[in-house]
DNA sequence: CGATTGACGTACG
DNA sequence: TCGTACGCCAATC
């Protein structure tokens, strides 16, 4: 059987502003964590996206990377250059597990569902 | 039930 | 500027 979203759960959450994010845009974990309110649990962010796999939709956690664009989550991936592909298919140039002009890509929901 | 790990981030030296 | 230590909270052993 199936579990719901769990939005009602701090992973819930982290999977809605996942799925949030534009495509060919990337964001950090702290980002996440900080939008919903624990930025000081940066760590559970990753363990929520440890679940994303079995939760529907897919959620785009290849867009998430960490504060200094490392693809640290590639492993996670099922094969490293899985998320490699994904990143560049969506526009995002990756250069040794990094994402290249991270800082102008970066997507903060924080900022950006704020003035919208 | 207790100790360790973990897809991170910030603080301190 | 770079390297190391600590904190956070949940899941796993």
């Amino acid at each position: 059987m199936k579990e719901k979203n769990n939005l009602d759960s701090f992973f819930g959450q982290v999977y809605a502003v996942v799925r949030l994010i534009p495509k060919g845009r990337v964001t950090s974990y702290g980002a996440i964590a900080k939008y919903l309110g624990t930025a000081r649990s940066s760590r559970m962010v990753g363990w929520a996206m440890n679940g994303a796999h079995s939760v529907k939709p897919k959620v785009p956690a290849h867009r998430v990377v960490n504060r200094i664009g490392l693809l640290t989550g590639k492993h996670h991936f099922g094969t490293a250059n899985e998320m490699k592909q994904l990143l560049e298919k969506e526009g995002v140039k990756v250069r040794k597990d990094q994402v290249v002009d991270f800082k102008k890509l970066y997507w903060d929901p924080a900022v950006e569902l704020e003035i919208n």
